[in-house]
This record gives structure tokens, sequence and C-alpha cells, in this order.
RNA sequence: GCUCAAGUGGCGGAAUUGGUAGACGCGCCGGAUUCAAAAUCCGGUUCUUCGGAGUGUGGGUUCGAUUCCCACCUUGAGUACCA
């Protein structure tokens, strides 16, 4: 009998699939697990090598537990709604529930071949309206509840309606919008409705508010992030303008710091909450405000209060690096191609892709050059005209821009590098790159508003500095100061943001002739500018403290501004001392003599009794924008009535994702939904009905946007406690006995997304009192990425060398491809540098080479023409650069499959090899992110078929440690699958079943028992990859033992079947069990099987071992000392010399020292 | 720039509290079997001038350092001057 894996995976996955063997019990004694995947989205490519990874690593998890008398929930679903299938139905018309369906079918039929074992009972799906049902009833909730800091948690609305009605909101502590205008209970009962429903909606936690969105005039539409591209839209390469339309948002700043708080109680990893931390991004201080003592003429145009116009700059570029990050990730073919090239500094310059310049993201820049390089796709035909306005913009701003076409860079790329380095060569090294987005920030009225993290230092302060386009500056530059205050606002405009971080050495700014006045002193402080303090943050001001910090202080230093020093015992004549610790203040009047914390208490109890500050905390933390224009997700549950939102009863939901004609916008700009013509909410009837009928009287137009992806998600793992409840997203008792979720394994790319928002959904449903906890998930793993092995061929670019001169002609378009296998070019002597690119020299390596561009370079008549004389002309050739090549074609010694590579494309069908001399040809490898446009793309399915399900799950685990990257290499699954066989014939021999119930030996029992106590520290540990390895040991051990015995065997089976379930199963069955194994006990390990009598010692001279000496276990330091002392070995090592010392540690060592 | 993580054979990686560095596997080399190949099995495989040297580099602590400390270099990830 042979190990015949595909017949026994099958055969098993049918079992367990038909005996429902992972069905998880919402009642049962046993004490509770949950481990939970992260949501996939069902994307149309299918699964890599990479994606099951994590499924893997949980599935063992799993059924480890399941063995430890768990009772484990561990099941998977889909998060459904989403871009990828609504982009296809627009491209083709397909319903995206279809094609939905169809991706999901694949996934499905992947996932079940690899053996997980998921309760699919309970699987989820978003776009399946008995779940979106949940979802829109959860929104509701978040729409009737406002957040009290009295009591620091959401409660219902209808209290704040009361408090409204009974006293007014002066005395309301909730987080709300900013510059709520206060009113009595007189007041508030004399609004009419619209009025008080514009008031609520400032402090509910989901609220429509205006916010900027991507409006396209040409189309008439708002787009999405993901559809503008470089500024202007994807389809059609239209203008895009910011512009402010109603959005919903919800109050997740409310949670900040709970956010903050829960991090602390989580097992989640390092890297992730720091993430987390640094997106919430609180800082503890004071707000400060300096009044302006003297204004130049027409002060009375000082500033508002108004935050008008603020978020531009700021807003603008944050979601367009959202979208250059996008862009890397997913870069046209021809992109990837010519950033390969880019990135290795082939040119001897730093290039940067998808980089923000202004308003706009370019494919590659050279900054120090300031040189832009496009790669134009098709879509560059339709627009034209836009991007010579664009390139005019650039190059207004001292950038070169130079454009390639996708078939120039594929067909050519060695000309494209040759132009792109002698425009490089042509332009001066820069410093200064034109800044260009503005950004205003909000200033008080006659004066100036500062956050500070240091109020304890206010008395050091000796100047104020303003970001250069702060609004106040044209206010109060004196005149004389004007001229100087206008050239340095000129000068730093024409620095990027990055340029000016990246260059913090070097100190600018300007005096602009006013003064502000310190709070408690009254004296006058100069007020400068400088482009190290930032617009976009806070108040665009700082109030200058050059003893405590250093930026400060170099800004003084460099103009030769006073440093007061007070803090007391601390020398700053060298640099700022910006430690909070150890601090004594000094020279400030009330504080002195004071630490940190409690002068900072004081100076802003002193502060709010002057009105001129409080302690403030600031959080980086947005309220996030959860309108989408888009059709595939879920609808709002939301009507209006005199443009106030209505929410539709939760006894009426689900309110259905309604059928349009087409996926896209319509033509007055209105989201896809407002294709529609059933869309209408009739209040009598309760129910969906046509928009024919909309009376604004009982029948009203329904919400057109749809929710964002992370609506779903950011609950799902409540759902599958109790997925099939049609009273409650889960009834009480599931969500009592499931809790929270035990492991939570998915990647590190969701950080501040999905595993933010859902925190914050989960903090919200507990302050309702709808789930027992607050945090949902206790620990969290991430896996790390598996990476593709890239295979490269060099290409061999003929041409033409002047004799004499440095120029180069490049003729390989002329004739047929020719590539070169990478050993040969360690043959190849490079000649001298001529003009910066390489050539060859004609020797016995490269003869053949040669006598082939001749050849070839023969038949084709234009090869030699040119339009300046022919006459001094070498043959010569360089090398171009690497071409990835599908890495099918690559076999284990990293041989290419010449003829497969030749039919892979057209233009290589002709191609030319020079090989090795055994007329192979090798490529060159490389470890690269798996992705389709690098062809290292490898599918599990055919691993499944060709060595099976099993050492597919213990290949992926041997890689190396779960949470870290590395790459994939097919060839060595070999060494698993060898694994398995071997474990096979340790049961089975060719006559059938060799297990025996002869009493083990002790060697056995020995094997097995450090195997058992290896196999159990590794998983409690995730430390799966040396499992692998410790099965192998023990088989191998096992095999020169000739071990039969069942008693051995058989806990064997049990240890290994989380990792190779179908094989344990098959030969558990083998050994006469009629049930799974997965619900057998878990081996009990047994210490007293590896006590030894004798111990190998490693005997080593000065730490170095030398030899290594058995001896009896039951010794003592002198004995042992003594039998080493009168080894012959140990007398050869000291050749006569008397040891300094000798170091015994019993069990462990003996070191001589000499 | 800052923060974090990681640097060990040809490759993936192991060494869990400082105690025999390179487990296990791939690849490679040699052998057996075979007409031959595949598959399988057996042996070898850090380098070496055969004295030794050796875990990115240079220091330090220690009887002893891949492991602890300091400085630096490289790579990867995140972040964008957070006052």
């Amino acid at each position: 009998m042979t190990y015949n894996f595909n017949e026994i995976e099958a055969k098993w996955q049918k079992y367990w699939a038909e005996n429902q063997t992972f069905k998880a019990e919402n009642i049962s004694d046993k004490p509770k697990f949950y481990v939970l995947d992260m949501f996939p989205y069902p994307s149309g490519a299918g699964l890599h090598v990479g994606h099951p990874l994590g499924y893997i690593a949980s599935d063992i998890y799993a059924r480890y537990k399941r063995h430890k008398g768990f009772n484990v929930l561990h099941p998977q679903g889909y998060d459904s709604f989403g871009l990828p299938a609504e982009q296809y139905a627009i491209q083709t018309g397909q319903h995206p529930a279809l094609t939905t369906e169809e991706n999901i079918k694949t996934y499905r039929r992947q996932l079940d071949q690899i053996g997980f074992s998921f309760d699919w009972s309970r699987e989820v799906r978003t776009s399946d309206p008995s779940y979106y049902k949940w979802t829109q009833w959860i929104f509701i909730q978040l729409f009737n509840s406002w957040y009290n800091k009295d009591v620091d948690k959401a409660e219902d609305i209808s209290g704040l309606i009361k408090i409204f009605a009974s006293e007014g909101n002066s005395n309301v502590n909730a987080v709300c919008d900013d510059n709520i205008e206060s009113f009595s209970s007189e007041e508030w009962k004399a609004f009419d409705t619209v009025k008080q429903q514009q008031i609520l909606l400032q402090y509910r936690l989901t609220y429509l508010a205006e916010t900027e969105v991507n409006w396209c005039p040409a189309l008439g539409t708002v787009l999405a992030n993901d559809e503008i591209v470089n500024g202007v839209s994807e389809r059609g390469g239209h203008p895009v303008i910011r512009k402010k339309m109603t959005q919903w948002s919800m109050r997740i700043s409310a949670y900040a710091e709970r956010l903050l708080q829960g991090l602390e109680k989580i097992d989640w990893t390092d890297s992730l909450k720091e993430s987390q931390r640094n997106w919430i991004g609180k800082s503890v201080g004071a707000s400060v405000f300096f009044p302006i003592l003297s204004f130049p003429k027409g002060e009375e145009k000082a500033g508002s209060l108004t935050r008008a116009g603020y978020m531009t700059g700021g807003n603008n570029s944050h979601l367009l690096l959202e979208r250059a990050k996008e862009m890397r990730a997913n870069p046209t073919q021809a992109e990837a191609v010519l950033w390969e090239q880019l990135r290795n500094k082939n040119l001897e310059a730093k290039f940067r892709q998808q980089h923000l310049i202004g308003d706009y993201i370019v494919d590659f820049v050279c900054l120090d050059k300031k040189l832009i390089v496009e790669v134009d796709g098709k879509i560059h035909e339709n627009q034209l005209d836009e991007d010579a306005k664009r390139t005019e913009i650039l190059e207004n701003d001292d950038y070169k821009v130079i454009r390639f076409s996708n078939e120039e860079v594929l067909g050519n790329i060695d000309s494209v590098l040759k132009t792109i380095q002698e425009a490089l060569s042509q332009r001066e090294s820069v410093k200064d790159v034109l800044r260009m987005s503005e950004q205003i920030p909000p200033s008080g009225v006659r004066g100036i508003e500062v956050f500070t993290t240091r109020p304890d230092t206010i008395f050091g302060v000796s100047f104020m500095t303003l970001a250069p386009e702060h609004e106040l500056i044209p206010q109060i530059t004196t005149p004389a100061q004007k001229a100087e205050v206008d050239a340095y606002i000129l000068a730093t405009a024409k620095r990027s943001e990055r340029d000016r971080m990246a260059d913090v050495k070097t100190i600018s700014g300007a005096f602009t002739g006013a003064y502000a006045e310190h709070p408690f002193t009254k004296q006058p402080i100069p007020v400068w500018i400088g482009d190290y303090v930032l617009a976009g943050y806070g108040t665009g001001a700082v109030m200058s403290v050059p003893c405590g910090d250093q930026r400060d202080y170099d800004f003084a230093k460099h103009f030769n501004i006073p440093i007061p020093n007070i803090f007391e015992g601390v020398d700053i004549s060298k640099e700022a001392y910006a430690s909070k610790d150890n601090v004594v203040i000094a020279n400030s009047d009330f504080l002195n003599g004071l630490n940190y914390k409690e002068a900072t208490k004081k100076v802003i109890n002193e502060l709010e009794k002057l009105g001129q500050g409080q302690g403030k905390t600031n959080y980086r933390l947005r309220d996030a924008v959860f309108s989408r224009q888009r059709y595939w997700g879920e609808p709002f549950p939301v009507y209006y009535v005199d443009g106030m939102p209505q929410m539709i009863d939760a006894k009426h939901l689900p309110i259905r994702l309604p059928e349009v004609e087409k996926y896209l916008p319509t033509q007055t700009g209105e989201p896809p939904l407002g294709n529609a013509t059933v869309w209408a909410w009739d209040t009598n009837k309760n129910e969906v009905v046509s928009n024919d009928l909309i009376d604004n009287k009982t029948i009203h137009p329904l919400e057109l946007n749809t929710m964002p992806g992370w609506a779903g998600s950011s609950w799902y793992f409540n759902r599958y406690m109790d997925p099939d409840n049609t009273e409650a997203f889960a009834s009480k008792e599931a969500l009592n006995y499931w809790k929270d979720v035990d492991l939570y394994i998915g990647g590190s790319e969701h950080a501040t997304g999905h595993l933010l928002y859902s925190r914050f959904w989960q903090k919200f449903l507990f302050d309702k009192g709808l789930v027992p906890v607050d945090e949902y998930a206790k620990k969290l793993i991430n896996q790390g990425m598996i990476l593709g092995t890239s295979a490269f061929v060099t290409k061999v670019v003929p041409g033409l060398l002047k004799n004499n001169e440095k120029e180069f002609l490049a003729k390989g378009s002329k004739i047929n491809p020719i590539f070169i296998s990478s050993d040969r070019l360690k043959f190849i002597k490079q000649n001298e540098n001529k003009c910066g690119l390489r050539f060859f020299i004609r020797d016995e390596n490269t003869e053949d080479i040669f006598k082939l561009i001749e050849k070839l370079a023969d038949k084709t008549e234009d090869f030699y023409s040119s339009k300046e004389e022919t006459i001094g002309y070498d043959i010569s050739f360089n090398l171009g650069h690497g071409f990835h090549t599908d890495v099918s074609f690559i076999n284990a010694s990293d041989e290419l499959d010449i003829e497969a590579f030749k039919n892979w494309r057209e233009e290589y069908k002709n191609a030319e090899f020079i090989t090795e001399e055994d007329g192979t040809f090798k490529v060159k490898r490389e470890v690269e992110k798996m992705s389709k446009s690098k062809y290292n793309v490898v599918n599990p399915d055919q691993i499944c078929v060709d060595y099976g399900a099993d050492s597919l799950r213990l290949y992926e685990m041997f890689l190396g440690p779960l949470e870290q990257y590395k790459p994939w290499n097919t060839a060595g699954i070999t060494g698993v699958h060898g694994f398995l066989k071997k474990l096979w014939k340790l049961h089975v021999s060719e006559d059938g079943l060799n297990v025996t119930n002869e009493a083990p030996s002790k060697e056995a029992l020995k094997t097995l028992h450090k195997t058992i106590k290896k196999v159990e520290e590794d998983i409690e540990n995730f430390s799966f990859n040396t499992s692998v390895s410790t099965f192998m040991i023990a088989v191998n051990e096992l095999t020169a033992q000739k071990c039969t015995s069942k008693e051995i065997l058989e806990p064997l089976l049990v240890l290994l079947s989380p990792y190779a379930p179908h094989i344990a199963e098959e030969l558990w069955e083998m050994l006469g069990h009629q049930t799974s194994i997965s619900t057998a006990a878990f081996p009990k390990f047994d210490a007293s099987y590896l006590v030894e009598s004798s111990k190998v010692y490693p005997i080593s001279f000065n730490g170095k071992t030398r030899f290594t000496l058995e001896l009896p276990m039951d010794l003592n330091v002198q004995q042992i000392e003594k039998a080493v002392m009168a080894h012959e070995k140990t007398q050869e090592q000291l050749a006569g010399k008397l040891p300094k010392k000798v170091i015994v540690v019993p069990g462990k060592i003996v070191n001589i020292v000499g």
C-alpha cells in the first residue's frame, strides 16, 4: 500500500463535511475557545500560496485546542461587498452579486482542498441581506446615541433631548461638533423640528456633516479616491476638484482615549499597538493665547475665528497619499518594469515612485534633479490637454517632465533608460522643490493661539514662531520688515514639506516686527516666522522655548535670540534640555522649584484664571467619513424629510440594495443608487416604493450613498457566535458564552483601518449593553508575508560603438532578441567605462556572442545604417537589465525551459539564447513580493495535486516563523513530502498495516515524549516551523529504531493531526478507530522517560569546545573535575601547563581556563 | 529625518533561562539500485593554509556571548517636523 494522498485527502474532506466534524456548539460543558481569521475579500484572482499561511496557523491552533478538550469556534466567511466586483460590473454590466458568488465558489473550493477545520455552518457574508440587516441596525443605534463625557460612555439620544428640554445645553458635557451655540430649555422648545434635528446631529455618534469629496464637473459626478489618477478622473481624464458635500461621519474621536487605554489590556503585537497609538496621536498639554501687542495699520481686518478652508490642503494631500500608496502597490506592467530599473539605482540617482508633488501624483521623480518620468497608458490619449496643462504647471516649477509610452518601456527599456540617463546628466542637482499646496491655519483674533505640551516652560519663552503660511502674518508684519518677510515666504513656498523635513539642518526664518504679550510677565515677545513650524499641525504657531526644545534652541542660536534658562542646575550652553524628567523649574515666578508635573498643573490653573489658556489634550484621530458614492455596499436605512435624515424603524429592516440599470453615477452627479427607480420610502406602508410616488408628505426619498467597506467587518466576529439569529445580531446567551475572540490571526495591513474601527464599534456596543466585553480580541498575531522568488533573464543589447568616441548606438530592436545565461556573465570582462554604459571586450569568452550578433546583423539591412556616417563604428554590445520571466518555466536548479519561454510571448518567438557549455540556460533569482506583474505567483491548487494538502500545510509552516516575511520556493516541498511518505511507511508496509501491540522500547518512549513536550511548547508559542522539524526527527528516530509499537505511533498521530490532518485521520482509522481523530485527547507528557543516567559533556578550553566526554549524571563537581583532568585529551590540550581554573556546571559543561 | 524589527552556510532556517553554533529541510557532491531516467535508499556538505577561524562591523561584560551592554553599518517595515 502506498501513500495515495489525493485519495486520502478527498476522502476525509468529504467525511468532515458530511459529519459536520467541526461544528461548534453554543451549549457545552467544555471550555470555549474562539479562533478567528481576518475576514477575507473573495477576489476573482483566487488564492496564491501566500494567502493560506495564516489560515493554516489558526487551523493548527484550533485543532490543537480540540485535542485539548475545548469547544472550539473556528468560523469563516466573506467580506463580500467591495470595489473590485463593482468595477467589474461597470465594465461588463454583470451584477456584482453574481461575480461575487462566482468568486466565493472558487475561494471555497480552494479553502476546502487545504483541509481547514472551519465550521461552515456559521458562514456569513456581508453582502447578504440577512447579515447587513444588522449592520443597518447597528448604524441606527449609533445614530440614536450621543457620547456623555461625564460618565464616559455612549447613551441614548432620548436622554439628551430630555436634558435640552429641561435645562438647555450649557451643562451638557458631550463629544460633539465644534462651535455649538448654546441655548436654554425655552429656546430649545421654541425651535422647530428641523432646527432641533440639526442640533441633535451635532451630538449623534453618526452624523451628517459637510465633508470634502472629489467632484468631477466634466462627468458631473463625485468620484471615489481610487477613481482619480494623478489628479484627474481615471475614466476620461477630466479634472477633479475638491467640493464640500454632505456625508455621514462616525464620531470615533469620542472613543480616542478609550481606544488608546484599551490597548493596554489586549495581547496584540507591539508594532500594531504602536501604529494605533500613532494614529490616535494623543498629546497632553495646554492651549495658550498670546495677544498681539501692536498691529500694523488695517488691524480691523484681523482674522476671524472660523476654520473655513483650513483643512483644504491637508485633506487633499492626505487623500492623494492614500491613492499614491495604492498605486505603488498596484503598478502597471510598464511601471513595474521601469521601477525595477530605477529603484536599483542603476542610473546612480535616487528615484521615488508615485510621489506627491503639489496636487499631483507623478509616476517617478528624482527630487534631486527635479526630473519627472511619466509612463503613459492608453488613458493618456484621452487627456492630452490635461496632461499638457499638468506638465506646464510642473515645469513652471522647475521640474522637467519626460514621458514614455507603455510600449516604449516594455519594448525597449534600454533606450528608455538611456534617455533618462541623458536627461539626468543635463540637470543641476537642486535641493529646493516647489511647495504648492496651501494650508491656512486658523488663528485667534488679535493674537496667537498655540498648543504646547510643555506649559511648565512658559517663562522660558523668548520668541514666538509662526509657520510662513500663517494667516496672521500679513496683518502683523511691520512695514520695515515686510520686504524681508515676503522674500522669506516666497523662498519657503518653493520647498516641499518633505524637503523642509529632510533638511532640518538649514535654519531659516524672518522677524515680523510684531510683538506678542507674555500672559504672565506682560513682556513683549518678538514674533518670528520660520519654516520649522508647520502650518498643517495644531494652530501653525508655537511658543518657542529655546532652553527646552532643540528646534527652538537652534533657531534662537542662529538669530541671536536670548535663551533664558529656566531649569535649575542644567547646562544649556550646548543644547536644549528637552526631557520632562528630573526637571526643576527656575526663574519662573510662581513656578520656581516645581517639577514638570506640578508646574504644568499650576500654570494651567493660572492661565485659566487669566482666561488665556486651558489644559488641552490633542488627538490626531479624526472622525471617519462613512458615506460612499458606490453601489456595491450596504444601503443606509435612512430617508429624508425636509432635508433631515430619518431612521427607518428597525422592524422593517433590512432595506435591500435596489436594482439599477447602470452602476455608474447619475448624470446629475448622484451616487449610483440615484439610478434606482424604486427607491423611496412609504411611511404608511413601511416599504420601499417607486420614486414616482415621492410626494414629500408620506413618501420620501431614500439615502443614495452606501456604507464603506469597513462597516460589515466591524462587527462580524460577534455574528459568528449566532449567525442565523433573526431577532438580534446575536443572542445574549451566545454572546455571553463565546464573549470574545481568543486568537485572531491576520495581516498587519489592517492595523489602523479595520482593527481600529472594529474596536470602536465593539466599545459602542458594549456601552449600550449589547455585548459583554469592550475588547473583542484577546490575542492577535500578524502573519508575515510569503514572498515570491522571481526569475530574471538578461538581455544582450547589440549596437555600434564609435571608434575613439564615447557613443553607443543601440540596435537591439533591429534584430531578434538575444538572451544570455546568467552564469556566463561571470566570465565576461567589462570594458573600460567609456560613457557610463558597460561594454564588453571581444575575447575567447565573448567570441560566440560577437559572432552571433554579426550573423544576425548581416541579415538586417538597416543594422549598420545611420544618419551619421557609419565609418568608424565597431560592432559591440552591452548587457541589458533583467527581465522577469514566469517562474513556471524554471526548474529547481534555476534553469530556464527555453521552449516554454519562446512560446510565452510573440516577441520572444525567434529569440536567441547564449547558454552554458552544457546547453542549459540559467536565470538570476531574486526575492520580491508575490504578484502577477512579477510572474512569480505560485498557485496552491497544483501543489495540492502534486504533493497533497498535508504537504502544503506542513511546508507553509516549515518555511519559517509565522510572523516573518519569507520567500517561497516550491522545490523545497519535497522535504516535507518525503517526511509524510516516511511516516506512512512507519505504519504501513507493502503488505498492509505493520503496527503491533508490542511493548515500546525505552528509546521509542524517549523519542515520543521528547516530541510531545516540544510540540506542545511550540504550538503554545506559535512556533510552528520548529514543530515540523521535531516531527521529522521523531520519524527519523523511530524508523531507525524500527518501531512498530501502537503505544508509540498512536499518540504520535494525535500530535501530528493539527498539522497534517488527512494522513493522521487515515492512519488513525487504519489503527482501528471508528471516530475522527479530531477530538482524541492530546498525549500527556511524562518527564520520567527523558531522565538520563549519563551526560556527554563538552570539554572546552577557554570557552572553545575541544572534545566530548561521557560521564554519569550522579557525579558531583569534584568527581567530574577529577575525571576530566585525568583524561588524556585534557593533558594533550594543556600540553603540560597547569590550568588557572576549572569551571564545572554539572549536567551542562566543563570549561578549563588556561 | 524619526520609530520599530531583522542581519547566522549556496538557500529557508534552528539553538526557549548566557553553556557542544549550523538542528531539520532544500540544493549540491559521491555511492547503491536501474538498459536509462524518475522514484527510493546510503554517505558527505560553514570556511580553512588543517594550526585554527567563524553568527553584519568594532568595542565591552563574563570562565564562557548568536544570546547581555555600547557605538556603527546594512536591509526591511511604519511614520511624515505632533511643538
